[in-house]
RNA sequence: AGGGGCAUAGCUCAGUUGGCAGAGCAGCUGAUUCCAAAUCAGCAGGUCGUGGGUUCGAGUCCCUCUGCCCCUGCCA
């Protein structure tokens, strides 16, 4: 065994709502994946949701429906922190700590300002500020890797970035983390073959029940062609949503049924509907437990959060020591 | 900084002199299909950007604020 204390990984989930199979094979799976060998920290981000979401109720309940999430998938709230980022007020106290060592450049050329800019779009002080607010979540917990999809890798370089300026003006005082950018995990195609996003309108939420999770599969777009001819399973979203899920020996042998024809897109969409049945009807029985009873999911929250501020507090001290407060 | 234009359904936009808020596309339901698509039938969809004012009555007229676009100026 190594004798080395666990590294620190520490990642934000963006309240959001119920979350898709997208999100399951993309980040959720590997995420819990990570909490095998790492110190997880996983916060819900309802700080950052607050730019686009000023909606009181649907921020309530998506959290809950998030932490519900997670907890239902598997994540151990014994050995891994869940909580909510807005738990730890020293978050927001360090963000202005690094606000003042941040140059104005370097979030005039965050990708997500530049983008939402480009396209027009409303875009408030807050949104302008996420880095440094997500650079403190980083940095308060002194966290060692970011597990990030190549999209926030910016992000993490600039939270580096910050911290490395913060320890120039004031002495070695923060962490410096590593993004660790998880492998290339395929894009997950949603109904319509195009990338599953809920923006798109084509995800396949978990925990569906099973009488509109069944419509929701036979409405998979597929060609037309006929039953009986033989069919290309490599060009098949069906397909391609089975293979995520199912072992090798049950891809291998449905890709043989496509390929010897008299074997319908429907049947396929049905051992979809079958695999997926398969592996989220447990998992979705205890979210519903858990959506039962929120209270109970507060408490798993709350103790995180309090778990989290410890932490936080004595980095947040260790920096007002540094800046001369 | 000054002048002008724009803001209406998820999207693109109509909306007459101030008089019951509309269309196309998207969406949802049903028929059809192994399933989907296409087609057909049906349904739903709105703080008319915000806050005030005029009026019996405001999407429409006046003022405020916010956001976007154009022109001019200023700074470099």
């Amino acid at each position: 065994m190594d004798p080395k204390p666990p590294l620190r990984s520490l990642t934000g989930i963006k309240p959001t709502g119920m979350p898709h199979l997208g999100n399951y094979l993309g980040m959720i799976r590997p995420a819990i994946q990570l909490t095998e060998d790492c110190e997880a920290f996983y916060f819900i981000a309802d700080l950052h949701a607050l730019t686009t979401q000023h909606d009181r109720q649907a921020l309530k309940e998506h959290t809950i429906q998030v932490a519900a999430t997670w907890l239902a998938l598997g994540l151990d709230p014994t050995r891994t922190l869940l909580f909510r980022q807005s738990d730890v007020p020293e978050v927001t106290e360090l963000c202005w700590y690094l606000s003042c060592v941040t140059p104005l450049g370097l979030l005039q050329r965050a990708h997500a300002f530049k983008d939402a800019v480009a396209k027009g779009r409303e875009i408030t002080s807050g949104t302008f500020f996420y880095p440094v607010l997500m650079a403190a979540d980083i940095l308060a917990y002194d966290s060692d890797v970011v597990p990030v999809g190549k999209d926030q890798k910016q992000h993490v370089e600039m939270t580096r970035d910050m911290a490395i300026a913060f320890n120039f003006h004031f002495g070695d005082t923060l962490k410096v983390p590593e993004p660790r950018i998880g492998e290339e995990v395929a894009t997950i195609p949603g109904l319509d073959g195009e990338k599953m996003s809920k923006s798109r309108g084509n995800a396949i939420p978990l925990f569906l029940d099973p009488k509109s999770l069944k419509k929701l599969v036979l409405s998979i777009r597929t060609d037309s062609t006929p039953l009986e001819a033989p069919k290309d399973p490599e060009s098949c979203t069906v397909f391609n949503l089975f293979r995520l899920l199912a072992s090798p020996e049950a891809t291998a042998e449905l890709a043989e049924r496509y390929r010897l024809g008299g074997f319908g897109y429907g049947h396929a969409k049905l051992a979809l509907f079958d695999l997926l049945e398969q592996h989220f009807a447990e998992a979705r029985d205890r979210f519903r437990r858990h959506m039962d009873h929120p209270a109970d999911v507060e408490d798993v929250l709350d103790a995180g959060g309090r778990r989290a501020r410890e932490v936080a507090v004595r980095t947040v001290s260790r920096v007002r020591d540094a800046v001369g407060l």
